[in-house]
DNA sequence: CCTACCGATCGGTAGG
DNA sequence: CCTACCGATCGGTAGG
C-alpha cells in the first residue's frame, strides 16, 4: 500500500459526492442551528458548513430558508394541535377534567423533550415567519391555549380545580411544558415519559386539583 | 400668514434637530423592537425608521448595535440577582423556605410584568450576547436558578414542601414566570403587585407547600 | 442631525 | 455536487 502523504481529503465519487446530503439532513442541520441561534441568527453558510457543502448546493434539498422555517414551525404546530386531540379523546365521565388536563399536559410535556429544537424554534422564531404561514400558525396556537384554558374552567365550575385566575394559569402551565426544552436531554436519567407524568402532576397542583393518588400531607 | 404649498414638513431649526433624539430612547427603541423581531432580526436602520432619523445619527447615542444588546441584557440580568437578594434577605425562622419562595417567586414575576420586553430580550437573544458578556450573564443566571432551587430542596428537607424533582420543578416554576412577559400588559386589568401575589402562590402550589391562608378543599 | 460611502455578508440564481 | 456571480442589505465610518 503506497503512502499518499500529499493527499489531505480523501476523494470522493461523484455518486457518493450525490448521496451525502439530503433533504431530511438539511432539515436536521436546519433545526440544530435555528434553535442554537435563532432563524435570523443562523445562515444559509452556516447551514451547508455543517453538511459540509457550499451554499448553493443547499439548493437542491430546499426551496428556501423561509421555507425550511415555514416548514419546521407549520408542522410542529399541527403536531401540538394533533397530540392534543388524541390525548383528551374518549375521556368523559367523572374527573373528566382531571383526566383530560393530565393527558393533554402530558402530550405537550412529551413532545417538548423528544422535539426540542423544533419546540425552541416555535416559540422563538414564530415572529420570523411570513404570510400566511404566520396567521395560521397563530390561529392553531390560540386555538390549542384556549382549550387547555377551558378544561381549566370546565374542571373549576365542577369543583374539580380551585383556580384563582383561569387565564393566568394557563398561561403559565404552557410556559411552564415549554421550559423542558431546554434543559432535558434524553440521556441524562429521565425518560420523556417520566418528565411528562412529573409535569402532568405539576399541572395539577396548579390548578388545585384533587390528589386522590398522591401521599396526603402530615 | 402666507400659504406653503409647497413645505411638505415643517423645518426643525438645528437646535431641536439635536434634541430630538438621546441615549435613553434608543435604548427604548431598541427594546420594543429587540422585543418584537429578536436582537439579529432588528436592523439599525429599523431603529433609526422608529426614531425618525438615519441610521448614522444613531452613533451619537450609542457605541455599537451590540453594546446597546449588552447593556439591556447585563443590567436586567443584575436586576433580577439583585431583586432576588433583596427579596429573601432577613426572612428566618419557622417556614422560612415558604416565605422565601414565595418572596423570591414574587420579585421575578413581578419584574417580568414590569419589563417585559427586558425580559423576553434577555431569554431570547442571550446567544447573541459576546463574550466576555455572554459567560457573565449565563453565570448570573445559574447562580439565581440555582438559588431558587436549593430553597426548593431545603423547603423540602424541612418538610415545608412535597417535592418530587427539584431540577425539574425549579425550571419550570422559572419559566412560568416568565411567561408573563409574553402576555400581561398593565392596561388590562391586573396589576403587575397583583399578577405576582398570584405567581407565588401558584409557585407554593408547585412545591406543594401547606396552604396556611387558603380555604380548605371538600 | 445629515449625506456619502465602506467592505462584508446576506439569500439566491445561472449554468454546468 | 460545484464555481462564479447577482443585487440588496448589513453595521459602521468619514466628515461636516
Amino acid at each position: 500500500m503506497p503512502e499518499q502523504p500529499l493527499q489531505i481529503k480523501t476523494p470522493r465519487s461523484r455518486a457518493e459526492d450525490r448521496e451525502r446530503v439530503n433533504s431530511a439532513k438539511v432539515l436536521d442541520a436546519a433545526l440544530t442551528l435555528f434553535a442554537q441561534r435563532g432563524y435570523h441568527g443562523t445562515s444559509l453558510q452556516d447551514v451547508a458548513k455543517l453538511l459540509r457543502i457550499r451554499t448553493p448546493s443547499l439548493y437542491n434539498h430546499m426551496d428556501s430558508k423561509q421555507a425550511v422555517l415555514a416548514a419546521i414551525i407549520v408542522e410542529t404546530t399541527e403536531a401540538v394541535w394533533s397530540d392534543y386531540v388524541d390525548a383528551v379523546d374518549g375521556i368523559d365521565g367523572a374527573d373528566q377534567n382531571t383526566k383530560k388536563l393530565r393527558a393533554a399536559v402530558a402530550a405537550y410535556a412529551f413532545r417538548h423533550a423528544r422535539h426540542p429544537r423544533e419546540a425552541i424554534i416555535v416559540n422563538r422564531d414564530v415572529s420570523a415567519l411570513e404570510e400566511p404561514h404566520h396567521a395560521a400558525v397563530m390561529s392553531m396556537r390560540r386555538k390549542h391555549e384556549a382549550a387547555i384554558r377551558q378544561i381549566i374552567i370546565d374542571g373549576s365550575d365542577a369543583g374539580e380545580f380551585e383556580v384563582e385566575n383561569p387565564l393566568l394559569t394557563s398561561f403559565g402551565l404552557l410556559e411552564m411544558c415549554v421550559s423542558i426544552a431546554r434543559w432535558y436531554r434524553a440521556d441524562r436519567g429521565l425518560t420523556a415519559e417520566e418528565v411528562s407524568a412529573e409535569y402532568a402532576e405539576l399541572a395539577l397542583r396548579l390548578v388545585g386539583a384533587r390528589q386522590k393518588n398522591r401521599r396526603s400531607r402530615a
